[in-house]
DNA sequence: CAGTGAGCGAGCTTCCGCTTGACTT
């Protein structure tokens, strides 16, 4: 039977809108995008690979035509929304109203192709009977423009990821990446910390003192601090800069007086036995209005300072709220609730506290959110009507964050807190002269509004919003006395680092990231090592620096705080038919008059001085100090004494830069060993015995007297596989510096054989014939007899024999040659005995196929015959797979060096 | 950043925004 097929982005709004429809209609949800630019060389079409710009898979030279596909985990849904299509009398494209829904509607329909049947675009903001019913009676057409606008944002953001990263590739390193949003966050970060290096903290001292009113009030005792001598305010943390000087006041010099130790201590007992009266009271009303329901961010703020969840893990606990119908949508920028909602809190808001406590008319609350699509509701409790916590069922964390959603929902149509603020001051007179001020300041809540059922977090020690401080009604001229006084010191404190939440609310306030992403953002400068977490607070590492510094000299348009906020300026003109995309794509890549354009600049990035980006001076030019960021993590530079070296530390990789001061830099070079586990003395030569960590992985190593001479090298040896830092014995270590072993003479030249570990493992020497060995316990194992054995074998066979096939496949079909699947250096691979083909990210040697070995080999054969590779570039690799390994055995060498 | 000798398969990394299972343990 016929029927009306409807395609919303989730499965979950699928089933909910299915039930508002009823029969006639099949709901189906698109999961999302069902085509994108492919992600890597595996899903580029053959067509388009071999192209210069295939590598982007955008046609830079003619339109900057995107070349899209189905990626694979897709093919199968397409396939079944065919399906639906074929018994379909009409298709509603009813996708979510913001540009990519409007481009995901499009991808469906180049993708589905319906043929003689009408097509609608059908929208709605909210998910209630009503609002379903009227989108489906009143569709409207596909928005070009808008899908127009949304390839301009997918193309850009793929034309600056994918040129830009390589750029760090050849000039930090290899993985690393850049883009749009990413390297903003990662600056915003790194910005940061700058600002806290730079900051000097300035100390200044106050008097408190606790307060007596007298034995007829009921609120006695009260603090009270320094306000003003002689008429001048007393300093406090904010009258300082960030430099550690006192701000200038309106006069143009501090018009405050900076009291220090001294002087504080001074007045405090020159203050000893002054009475004190009320000089004034000055009331003003207290009122607070509700916060705005949940959209992502705020709940992620929330529920990070309420709950201690990360963005991530709030986002996936809402995932399956929403996904059994607890809650609304969870990737929204709106604050607005739909009128079921509203009335739904509002009966809630009767039922649980009072008529008292509703305002007579709903509130609502426009986007604060610049850029708000406001394609969703509010992040809010399912339903028409709510159900309290307990009615849920729920437990755990989708308990508490329900909770907190709804808490926030119903408070949000609640009545005002309103109350009053009060302060007042006391005035006295020192003994040495002055006339002192002081000051205190209450709160008191006369009718506590939406406050009884939500107070929203704080991510510094400010004062809550239902925080109360009774004073004493006291009246002018009131006397009182002081019953304790003291001078304290303090120091104004460096800027806070940003959390998860902090980061993505100015993400959001700089128009940075989509609802959909906060969270990803967060992961992504996480996994790439630009930023580590120490507690909740976000650090960079140093290789952000170093990342950060690249882009805003060499690519500051595009790093700058608002090239979103204008790129947003642009794709809104697209939107609006006013520009077109062509011609600003074009601008972006190859530049105008106006701007210079990311092609040419990344082309013409040769003379990057690497090493130069990579080095910051820590403390003055006098110091001598340089932080340097190498493959292998921070190390400082000493200064240069003009012995042609320079002394070189590790710096530890969870030493935050702001910790990094001078004289921590000095300490650190001081003992420039870095890591190192002591094992004992060497029984024969007396020397200590050390392990430690280096360039080519974990080795020991003697340690020469101080007074040796520079030409005398201490003894080194690598561990081996088997053995780790962690368990390590001197016994060991001995073994491993008496290498190579001599195992003896061959009785035909009368040549020495050693063995020994080296760059490619365990190997036998004679003069300069070596021969490899199969396992490093050969070493010290190995008999003459063994090793005279495996000389007399020529030098190939003995490899061929040690790598025997992982597979056989059969034969192939063009050379006749038997195929078979090896383990190789860079991995399994393919051979047909002339060409070797590496087996791609999605093949595996238990899945592979003759057909598709076949395959392989055909692309490897269009290649041309296997170069020989040049010196340099095997050196290369080679040094390459030490420093992985290197990087793996250093979180190990690390947990020694703690436990000792 | 410790320095130790071959002879030979490189291919991939990466963006931002939509959305869920499919995997394993």
């Amino acid at each position: 039977m016929a029927h009306k097929l409807v395609i919303v982005e989730s499965p979950a709004k699928a089933r909910t809108i299915g039930g508002y429809l009823g029969s006639g209609y099949v709901v189906e949800s698109s999961i999302g995008h069902i085509r994108d630019l492919p992600n890597n060389a595996a899903d580029t079409p053959a067509k388009i690979k071999d192209k210069p710009w295939g590598r982007l898979a955008i046609d830079v030279e003619n339109g900057f035509e995107p070349y899209y596909v189905v990626p694979r985990d897709k093919k199968s849904h397409i396939s079944k929304l065919k399906q639906l299509l074929k018994d379909a009398d009409e298709l509603f494209l009813a996708t979510d109203e913001d540009r990519e829904g409007e481009a995901i509607a499009w991808h469906l329909l180049d993708e589905l192709k319906p043929k003689n049947i009408p097509v609608k675009r059908m929208v709605f903001h909210e998910i209630t009977k009503a609002a379903i019913q009227e989108a489906a009676a009143n569709p409207r057409e596909l928005d070009m423009d808008l899908v127009e606008a949304q390839e301009t944002r997918r193309l850009l953001d793929r034309l600056y990821g994918y040129e830009v990263s390589p750029v760090l590739w050849r000039k930090v390193m290899s993985g690393l990446s850049a883009g749009r949003v990413q390297s903003v966050a990662t600056r915003l970060v790194v910005d940061k910390e700058k600002e806290r290096m730079a900051f000097r903290a300035a100390s200044y001292w106050d008097l408190e003192g606790t307060f007596d009113a007298g034995s007829k009030h009921d609120q006695r005792m009260f603090p009270a601090k320094l306000h003003t001598v002689d008429g001048t305010r007393v300093a406090t943390g904010s009258n300082f800069g960030q430099d550690g000087q006192l701000k200038a006041g309106r006069s143009g010099k501090a018009d405050v007086v900076h009291l220090d130790q001294r002087r504080a201590e001074a007045l405090a007992s020159a203050l000893a036995d002054t009475s004190y009266d009320v000089r004034s009271v000055e009331s003003k009303p207290y009122r607070r209005s509700p916060y705005a329901p949940f959209r992502t961010t705020t709940l992620q703020q929330e529920a990070s300072r309420k709950l201690g969840m990360s963005s991530s893990v709030t986002m996936s606990v809402a995932q399956r709220l929403y996904e059994n119908g607890f809650i609304t949508y969870m990737r929204t920028d709106s604050t607005t609730l739909s009128g079921n909602a509203i009335a739904a809190a509002r009966s809630q808001v009767s039922e649980l506290y009072g008529s008292e406590y509703l305002p007579d008319a709903p509130r609502t609350y426009a986007s604060k959110v610049k850029n708000a699509q406001e394609a969703h509701e509010a992040i809010r409790p399912a339903g028409d009507s709510f159900r309290t916590p307990a009615q849920t069922g729920l437990t755990g964390d989708q308990f508490r964050l329900y909770e907190l959603i709804w808490m926030r929902t119903v408070a949000s149509q609640m009545k005002d807190a309103v109350g009053q603020s009060v302060t007042i001051r006391l005035g006295g007179a020192a003994a040495s002269g002055e006339d002192v001020v002081f000051s205190a300041s209450g709160r008191v809540i006369t009718f506590h509004g939406f406050l009884k059922a939500y107070v929203e977090g704080t991510d510094d020690n400010a004062a809550k919003d239902d925080q109360e401080t009774r004073l004493p009604n006291l009246a002018e001229g009131d006397p009182v006395s002081a019953a304790s006084l003291s001078a304290n010191g303090h120091e104004t404190k460096p800027p806070a680092r940003y959390t998860e939440a902090t980061l993505i609310k100015e993400l959001e306030d700089r128009q940075i990231g989509r609802p959909s992403t906060y969270a990803s953002i967060i992961s992504t400068i996480l996994n790439r090592g630009y930023v580590y977490k120490k507690g909740t607070a976000l650090v960079p590492a140093w290789i952000a620096f170093s990342v950060t510094r690249l882009l805003t000299e060499h690519f500051e348009r595009l790093i700058d705080y608002e090239f979103t906020a204008s790129m947003e300026t642009v794709l809104d003109d697209i939107a609006r038919g006013e520009k077109d995309r062509v011609t600003e794509l074009t601008e972006f890549y190859y530049g105008s008059e106006r701007l210079q354009g990311l092609q040419p600049l990344v082309t013409g990035l040769g003379d990057i001085d690497a090493r130069e980006l990579a080095t910051f001076p820590v403390g003055s030019a006098e110091d001598g100090i340089d932080l340097r960021v190498g493959k292998y993590g921070p190390y400082l530079e000493g200064p240069d004494d003009g012995s042609g070296t320079r002394v070189r530390a590790n710096v530890p990789d969870d030493l935050p830069p702001d910790e990094l001061t001078v004289d921590k830099a000095k300490e650190l070079l001081a003992n420039p060993a870095g890591e190192e586990i002591e094992l004992g003395t060497h029984p024969e030569s007396g020397l200590p015995v050390v392990a430690k960590n280096g360039r080519f992985g974990p080795y020991v190593t003697e340690v020469l007297p101080e007074d040796a001479p520079k030409k005398d090298k201490p003894r080194t040896g690598s561990l081996f596989k088997s053995m780790s830092l962690d368990t390590i014995t001197l016994d060991d270590a001995v073994k491993l510096l008496a290498l190579p072993r001599v195992v003896g003479a061959d009785p035909e030249s009368g040549e020495e054989i050693t063995a020994q570990n080296g760059r490619y493992g365990p190997y036998l020497k004679k003069g300069t014939d070596s021969r490899s060995l199969t396992s490093e316990d050969q070493i010290f194992g190995i008999s003459l007899d063994e090793a005279l054995k495996i000389y007399s074998q020529p030098k190939h066979r003995g490899r061929a024999a040690a790598a025997p096939p992982l597979k056989e496949l059969g034969n192939d079909p063009v050379s006749g040659q038997p195929v078979v699947v090896k383990a190789g250096r860079f991995g399994e691979y393919v051979t047909d005995g002339e060409y070797n083909a590496t087996l791609r990210k999605d093949d595996s040697v238990e899945a592979i196929t003759l057909e598709r070995a076949a395959e392989l080999l055909a692309e490897r054969r269009a290649k041309g015959p296997a170069k020989k590779a040049a010196k340099k570039g095997a050196k290369k690799t080679a040094a390459k797979k030490t420093a992985k390994k290197t990087a793996a055995k250093k979180t190990a060498a690390k947990k020694t060096a703690r436990k000792s």
